[in-house]
Formats: structure tokens, sequence, C-alpha cells
DNA sequence: GGCTAATCGAGACGGTACGTCACGTCTTACT
DNA sequence: AGTAAGACGTGACGTACCGTCTCGATTAGCC
């Protein structure tokens, strides 16, 4: 039926889709998240504000769907042969995501305002890419040698990066084979509450 | 001379100031900082706009000032018997802060604002509350028995917390003595690069 | 050619017709002209706007297809004994017309907006309903009995009761009898500029 | 009180007000009533768009205070020394007013927004500089020597010029001093119902 | 019975004005 | 000089219609 429906009037226009998330982006990067406006996303994609509204409810949601594939990719690794090389290399991924990248900045502004606004802490909750990925690396380095549930784990991966970054701390000089090593080291030791 | 003239005329009014923080304190947890507004301290302390302007020359500038005292407070422990226990109560004073105080809220508003303003993400370097009571506590429990920076051990102590409350992601069931333990176990067995 | 271009292709739908001057017809009464909206009118005659543009240009042109029938009717009386009891039947309809139909709302609003939009200045002035039913009847109770241009007696007869309403005046205890009476009286005394 | 509230803060500044009202008046001429927009008056009078909403609520409140004065001033005619003359003199005037002036133009495009809006027929409605005008003349010019109310009377002088004006028709050729004769006649011989 | 062509519904599109909101600055009189 | 009050210019917000534009689906006359 929704299928059907679809189908009735002018379809959406595509090339007006791609041009808001593109101006979305280009913005990002040249004036940041803050000063970006509806009114100037409308201007820079040639678009008309109102067909911004009418699929967008949120500054921050328009930021997340322009954003969401490009943190996707930058923070899904490949495969490497041992557990330390692969978390090594998330965490490198990690780094420079969220420190360097604009996807990782626009992560971080949403981050932000997530803070103050339930509808973009919901948005965000429902598609963490952050979590995500490390939960997946960590399932994939570790299998089931783990004791402690995925979420746990992946906040003592990503935790110890996160914090700094946010807080605006400088990560200079990091060595991530150790913190990799560390993370598995403590993984492997980690025992349930009974034990 | 400037001080000559710094003298003239009627001083500042420290009844004012004292209006504007309460009133940023009151309204904070009434309306959370998104809906606070210069206008709507102003009234709220009964005290006109043009004097908030005149000592602080910022929204965030004014919270930071407002919540500084009290999450300083919420996050300074008593000493404890036990390096475990000590570090128990600090996490237990982390999550209370972070996830449920409105100072922690004023906090976690101000690392989202700082996220986009390179203004307040130095004001918010300067004085880090977070990371400096972590170090603090750490440096009490633990003392020299650490090859680590306390920066480093900072990050792994708060970020495994930080993150998914910043996140979104519900904190329920975490027990806070096991977390302590793991912590004070890595810290002992850690090792510099060389080791 | 054009002839028989026109008569290829799918004919124009009555049934839309009927519901759009239906819908104008409903809307005018139920929320007046201000608040009468293209978009409305499309939707309670279960029509696309482009079929409105299709037919009408202006959305006076629809109101005075609308209403311009009703609007005859209700200024055409019977044809009375004498021309007392004609001009006072007249005068009952004028005020019944102007200040308590939709009909006469209609044409309130059309007067209205030509005087700002020449357009429909210009196709009030082409079949100006109130003025031509008014010289009807003049012409008919008076026959060549009149001194003075039907427009001029026209004007005499209307201009009374048609600027009060359209200035808001309350027209409560208006005796019509005693206005005809007047009338005919002025008529019959009227003498050319030359008398 | 309301003179002491009135002291404090800033002023109202007359100079936009006026810049406000004079923009009203020219783009009145210019672009006519229709065509006006309170974003195009605030760009016309170097005064922004919050100032206008500050102190006026509608378009055509606006109008009203610009082109009341001038209203008042046109159909506010000078003594003279037989009634003839006078409701000549009058009538000269209401046709000016009516039929070329700006100040007239503005007049009956608030009458004609009056048709659809009661918020503008109130406003218009008290202070009605049409209606008020032609009394004043009568009362000057006859005095007691009137048999029906001032309110009808006026009905009879203004409205055969009143309605063919608002309904497009041309005036010219009109002998005023005639209509002033005729409507002085009908003035002595009407007599009272019970007459 | 297929072809052509105009109409119809639905609804998306670029515009533009609306009225509101908060901002940061200014101009008063008062203390 | 500092203060409360409050008006000012600025500029983004989200909404409402406007008139135009695609769509697929109808519905007629014509070959």
């Amino acid at each position: 039926m929704s299928t059907a429906r679809a189908r009735v009037g002018r379809p959406r226009s595509e090339a007006a889709r791609a041009a808001i998330l593109h101006a979305v982006d280009d913005l990002l990067v040249e004036q940041g998240y803050a000063a970006m406006t509806l009114k100037g996303i409308a201007e820079r994609a040639g678009v008309s504000r109102q067909t911004i509204y009418r699929w967008w409810s949120t500054k921050a949601e328009i930021l997340f769907e322009a954003s969401w594939t490009d943190a996707e990719e930058e923070l899904n690794i490949e495969t490497s042969a041992t557990p330390l090389a692969e978390i090594t290399a998330y965490l490198e991924a990690l780094i420079r995501f969220l420190a360097h990248s604009p996807a990782g900045a626009a992560y971080r502004a949403l981050v932000g305002e997530a803070q103050q606004d339930a509808e973009i802490a919901k948005l965000l909750a429902s598609r963490d890419v952050l979590g995500e990925s490390a939960q997946r690396v960590i399932k994939r380095a570790l299998g089931d040698e783990i004791s402690i549930t995925l979420e746990e784990a992946s906040a003592i991966l990503v935790g110890p990066i996160f914090f700094p970054v946010l807080v605006g701390r400088e990560l200079t000089g990091l060595d991530e084979a150790r913190w990799a090593k560390r993370f598995l080291t403590q993984m492997q030791r980690d025992q349930p509450p009974a034990g």
C-alpha cells in the first residue's frame, strides 16, 4: 500500500535530496555545525527551504543522514590476522574519525546537541555508529572468549579515547598498539562477578 | 591612574552577580540548558540584560561559573580506608553526577557546546572538573604504584562511564565495585611500553 | 484546425467544474472570503489545484462565477402593482442581499478586492449586478417619468444603503417604505439643470 | 502610573515611527495596498520588521494611522456663506478624496479589507472619517432644519457618490452644484413618518 | 482496437511573506 | 559609573499559500 501511495503524484526529487546532503557536508567542513543554518543549506543546495522541511524536521536529522554513511565507512576496518592487529587498527580508525574527520566532527556535534535535545538523543541512540562498530570489531577479534557484555567491552574500548577528545584534551603521542594490548589482556583476565 | 579610575563610580553590585548565578542554577534545573535564555535569566534574577553582558560574554561562561562549584563538590569524595573503596565511591559519585545531577547536565551541555565553539572548548579544557577530580582520586588511592600518566589513567577510569552516558545509553545494573576492582587490577599489572 | 484540435483529448470534466463552484459557495458561507484558499477549495471539491488554474486565473474570478447567479436571483424582485411597492420591495431585497446574504458577502468582498486589483475592478464593472438590477427596477417602476440618467437614479437609490453597510454601520430600524417614498418624490420633482 | 511607566527605559523612536508612516504613504501610492508588504515597509523605512510588529498588529492599522490625518484634512472644508455653497464644496472635496487622492485610496482599501476582517471593520467603524465629516458639514449647513437623523442624512449625501466610485463607475461630468441643490431640497421637504 | 491527446488526481518544487523568537546593542532616568 | 527598563536592528525560525512542475491514470475521438 505504501508502495502504491508512493507512486502517486510527482516523485521526490533525488537531485534535491542529494544537493541538500552535499550542501550539509560542505557547510559542516567550512563553517561548522553551529554556524550552519537551514537557510544557508537551502541556498547552498539551490533548493527551497520548504523542501528541506518537507523531509527533515531538524538540522540534526539532516546532518545525521548526511554523515552516517561516511562514519560507518570510516569506522569499518578490514579484517586483520590477529586480534591485536584488529583492535589496533580500530583504535587508529577511531582516533582518526573522532579527532580529525569531518564525519567525526558531525558525530561530535550530534552528541553535543543530544545533551539538550531528547529527540536527537533518541536518534543517536537508535543507530549509534560508534558503539556498534566497536562491538562488531570486538566480536570479530575475540568471539566467545569474553566474559562481559559487548556493551561493557565497547565502553572500555571506546570510552578512554572518546572522553579526552570530547573534553578537548590533546591525544598526541598515543600508542594505539599498547592500548590495544592492554584492552586484550584485560578482556582475557576479566572474570564474571561470581568468579 | 587606571586604579584610580576603577574606583570611580558605582561599584559592581555583588547582589546582582549572585542573583544571576542563582537564577541560572534554578533555570537549569527547571528548563534545562537549551531552553535557558539570557532574557529569561535576566528576568528571573530581576536584573537587566545589560548587566549580564557586562560581566560575562557567553551563556556558557555564566553556566560554567554557576555550576563549577556544584560539580567540584559532587565529585570530591571523602577519603576511604582502601583504594577499592575509594575508587568505588568515586565511580558512584561520577555516575550520579553525569547521569542524574543538574550540575552534571550543565557539564554535559558545556561539553556539547564545546564541540562547536572553540571559546567554550578552551574554557572547559582550562579547568576540567571531571578529569582533575579523577586524577586526584587516583593519586590518592594509588600514589606511585602507577606506571602510566595520570591523564591516561583518568581516561581509563572515566571514559567507560562518560561514553555511554553522553551517547544516551542506559547504565542500569552497573556494578561500581566490580568496575573499581577491574580498574585497580589493570593499574597494578599495567607495564610501561618497555616491559 | 484549432477547433479540430480542441475536440481531441479528454473533455473538460463538468463534474469538476460544478464541484469547484459548490465548494466555493460552501466555503464562503463557512469561512468567509479572506480565509478561503485555493488549496482549501481544491480539497473541498476533491479536485486538484491544477484543474482550478486551468479554468480560472483568480480566486476572485471563481468567486464571481460562483456567486453571480445567486446575486442576480436575490436582487430580481417580482413585479408589483404600484411604483411604491416595487421600490420598497427592491430596497428590502437590497438590504437582505448586502447585509445578510452569503452572495452579498461575496459581492462585498469582490468590491473590496476591486479597490486594489484593476483586473477585478474590470470584471466587476463589466457586469455590475447591483447597479443593473437597480436600473431595471427603476425603469420598470417609473418608465419615462424620470429626468436624470438611470445611472444617477440608481446611485441615488442604492448609494444610501450601500455606503453604511460597507462602512460597517448598523441598519436597524430602517423603514424601507419611507425611503422608497422619498426616492419617488425626489425623482418626480427633480428637474434637469436648466430648470 | 502609566506616565511613570512610560518614562522608564529607552523611549520609543519617533524617527522610526515617522519613517514607517511615510513609507506606508509612499508605498501606497507606488504599489497600492495589496502589493504592500510588511517586509517592504520595513525596508523602505529603514527599520526592522520587529519594530513594526511592536507597535502595530496589522498592515491595515498602520495604513489607518498613516492616512487618517490626511483624510481628515481633505474632507474638512472651510465655512461658506450659504448652505448650497457649503454642500457643493463638500461634494467636490468628497469626490476628490474618494476618486483621486492617495488618502482616499487608502480609505477604500481599508473599506475593502473590512469586508473580510472584523478587526478592521471595528477599527473603521470607530472613527469613520467619511461619515463624520459629512455629518459635521450637514449640521453646519442646516442646523436644526432637518427632520431625519444625521446618520440618514449623511448616507443620502455620501452614498450616491460612494457607491459608483467603489463599484468602479466613472464620475465624469458630475455637476456637484446640482447634486447639492437636490440634497438641500430633499432635506427641507422631507417629513417625518408621522407628518 | 490500438493511437493520440488533453484532462484529471496527487503531490513535490522554488518562491516569498508571514509572525515569533532570541540575540547583542542602544538610550533613557535613577541611584 | 553602574543599574533596571525597554526599544532598536538583525537574522533564523517554522508555517502557509502561491503558481508551476512532474507523475501515472483516465477518457475521449480518430484511424
